[in-house]
DNA sequence: CTATAATAGGAAGCTGAGTTCCGCTTCCGC
DNA sequence: GCGGAAGCGGAACTCAGCTTCCTATTATAG
């Protein structure tokens, strides 16, 4: 129990020496490579490349992440936050249906380029659940499609929970090679919308 | 080269003895067996279990099957010849929204009772392609689809291809523990309709 | 500048699956 | 029945990743 204290965002003990700077240094290479080497292959990226990617060694990156689960768990959060982000940008927009529309297809289009995001979404719940109460996403998400129900653009059986549902949903079309992702998002916003409203012009079918 | 026959459905010389009995068994047991097991575990679901639970050894296993990926492609095959049966079926049916619905429902039913389905359909895309082009599914669902948008009840610019691929979109969805499949059924459902439609009644938000 | 604790590095160890191998057993044709 | 090919079982092997561990290095306080 000697306090060897975690060298991350927990307050630090102000008797404890600072955290090394090349400590803190290669903490933020190690996250960089892994989010671009996960974005690329997937939960499934090793831990080696990462470390290769980094410049540095695995033994290194495991002083900063004990496990592998925990450094993709990181992962998550940070690009949750980044998701918070949109959806803010999203909200300071006027029309509630644009706005709305907006942030669905930012945030897919998020998906489509970071393999890991939606191979958590849709295959580690438990990760996706924390790392969204953690940031406060799920409430920006309601006052958009509260916004839009109350605007009678979105229908009102709609639930704030659908919406990272569907995303997770989406995502399962992105990892198909030959789907056009915005052939989907397309139908599922038009699912969305409140009776009668005038539907999205979808993509033409590639042929192939 | 001394033609070692897949012991399957390839035409079998008459010269070559035929399959003797307990293979043959055997073999559908290793079917049964891994069947449950995957619909169970998804794909990494273990060959010993599967062996064990088909009651032989795993080189039993292999001896049908000379890799587990090869394994899975069997099943995936069997799961497409009961879709296309359901196809059939709804096909029978009068009414163009209601076959093309039931459709929909019952082919998303089979994937919530399936995990290894599923997971195939939204990570295994050749595996998935090879399946369904084996089995004639992807004509049954044309003609599915374009009975109901001749009717006038699904929207025009819907292509048959965007079935298989909502139904992969829906997969993720049912791998959430707490998620109503119903609720995205409607609305994937909602946005394949024509413009004007009535719109699917959502089963109620679960609270949690 | 020195002492020393923090950090880096990366080879070696461990683990958990898939797959192979080969001696034993069972079915089938004669 | 008998011979032998076909099939079976499951221990052992392989291989790929994650993780540990121990030595060498380096930053920082005094």
């Amino acid at each position: 129990m000697s306090a060897a204290a975690t060298p991350s965002q927990t307050a630090v003990d102000p008797h404890e020496r600072a955290q090394r700077s090349d400590a803190r240094r290669n903490r933020g290479r190690v996250i960089a490579a892994a989010r671009s080497c996960m974005a690329r292959d997937g939960l499934d990226a090793q831990m080696e490349d990462i470390a290769r990617r980094a410049g540095v060694g695995v033994g290194t990156v495991y002083r900063h992440f004990s496990t592998k689960d925990e450094l993709v768990e990181a992962l998550a959060a940070d690009r949750f936050q980044r998701l918070e982000e949109l959806a803010r940008e999203a909200l300071a927009q006027d029309d509630p249906w644009e706005s709305f529309e907006q942030f669905i297809r930012v945030s897919a289009h998020i998906q489509t380029e970071d393999r890991a995001l939606s191979e958590v979404l849709t295959s580690r719940p438990e990760i996706m659940g924390r790392a969204a109460q953690s940031v406060g996403i799920l409430d920006l998400v309601s006052r958009l499609l509260g916004r839009a129900q109350m605007a009678g653009v979105v229908r009102k059986d709609a639930h704030p929970r659908d919406v990272p549902m569907l995303m997770c949903a989406l995502a399962g079309t992105f990892r198909n090679p030959n789907s056009d992702p915005d052939r989907y998002i397309g139908i599922v916003l038009d699912g969305l919308r409140a009776q009668g409203g005038k539907y999205t012009k979808l993509p033409p079918v590639a042929d192939s």
